[in-house]
DNA sequence: CATCTTATTGTCGTTTAGACAATAACCTTA
DNA sequence: TAAGGTTATTGTCTAAACGACAATAAGATG
């Protein structure tokens, strides 16, 4: 007889909304379930807390797990606590969302989980609460990336305008006018444009830019507020 | 021996931070610890977690365990869960924070715990991370306070606008330009004028209101979003 | 060189915020 | 009973923000 088999012992998880940009979408990563219940359904990458760990570093872990990435952004959301929730017995699970850059965890991925990207506008059936979870966790995502500047963690270092418009849009799903954003963006003087353009999109170009954290900070030193609708 | 001998036992707890609104002033609802460690120290209102209970019900019966109340406004808003938060062990605790009525709350107060109300501005120092908790929650009311109708749940059924207008200024520790402020009321059609006035604080008096839930659903229905910002 | 596509900036009417003034209600007291 | 005082309540005005849309600019292509 294991701890497990105490009917009133109540075990505590963290999972993981891994959220990517690719293609001008909103991506969120999957794992397929290797074992029962819901064998081969579609699930979040989750793991149980462990003693001597918080629960900000289990989460850190589990996405370090599957994707090989530290140094995420990771924001605890909501804790999940119906009594039957999980059909393995009463497990709370405390939810994170993690803001990675599309291609470098693609690159790691570790290959043991059947790890897959699904379009936001796309999201199968998972098992389990996870569908609430990832609904719980846009909408959270919708509030943060207003106000604080974490796009710039889904976007790879250097990034177009257009790019991170359509990062906004898909977040918000919804279209944004693209001269009202731009005038938005041109106020934040910690938005570096770069000499290169891209030139894969459009024949004239445009210009990459850079998030600067250290101009950031200053901008906040000096009371600015990020604040940036759709 | 009993179980949380267990070294890698984590326990679930729900601590509540209880609000009220007396004297113009946001307050908190704290307790006196009854046992080591920390006898004596200023706590919140906390439980254990039950096998058969969720986390949302685990609240519930916390708050009205010291208050008597049901039927209350209660939002998770953050789980902690630091190693060392706790030094009884482990305990990972989820954190609600409460709106209610002063008066009724304060009426069918619980005798068996030393409760005491606190206005926020002097909140004294708190046993474990209790005073974290307490900052957590006052975040994210303030949020909550501009996006949803829930000032009305610290308020008496009959208020007037200064009432609600000091209940803002508090949540969120600034002045209110009372013009400003009552414009913004004027466009909300779900704030009913009684015929009553309070004349306790002027000669002139001031009309009491009333916030009617039927008429804001109906204003949510025509795709009307309640904002009201201090 | 003309043309096409897309990036980028500008214009303009409408709405909102914020500071402050003006009026209204009604009690008190001279 | 009329004047004065206090607070509730409404109005005014300026600057800034938003949203829809037009205009310009910067290249590549044929």
């Amino acid at each position: 007889m294991n701890v497990y088999d105490h009917s009133d012992l109540i075990r505590i998880a963290v999972d993981c909304i891994i959220l990517g940009f690719h293609e001008d979408q909103l991506q969120l990563l999957v794992i397929k379930r290797e074992a029962e219940p819901h064998k081969g359904g579609w699930s979040l990458m989750g793991g149980q807390l462990r003693s001597a760990e918080s629960l900000d570093a289990a989460a850190a872990r589990v996405l370090r797990t599957l994707t090989g990435l530290s140094e995420v952004y990771l924001e605890q959301f909501m804790t999940f606590g119906e009594v039957d929730r999980d059909e393995r017995g009463r497990i709370v699970s405390v939810g994170y969302y993690a803001l990675v850059d599309y291609e470098r965890a693609t690159q790691q991925l570790s290959p043991d989980y059947s790890a897959h990207w699904v379009p936001i506008t796309e999201i199968p059936s998972l098992v389990f609460d996870h569908n609430d979870m990832v609904d719980e966790a846009l909408t959270r995502l919708q509030y943060r990336a207003t106000h604080e500047p974490v796009v710039f963690d889904l976007l790879p270092e250097r990034f177009t305008l257009n790019t991170l418009q359509a990062a906004y849009a898909s977040i918000f799903s919804r279209r944004i006018d693209a001269g009202n954003f731009r005038r938005r963006l041109r106020k934040m003087n910690y938005l570096e444009r770069l000499p290169e353009k891209d030139v894969t999109t459009s024949r004239k170009g445009s210009y990459y830019y850079r998030f600067n954290p250290e101009l950031f900070a200053e901008a906040v030193e000096e009371g600015q507020v990020f604040l940036l609708k759709p």
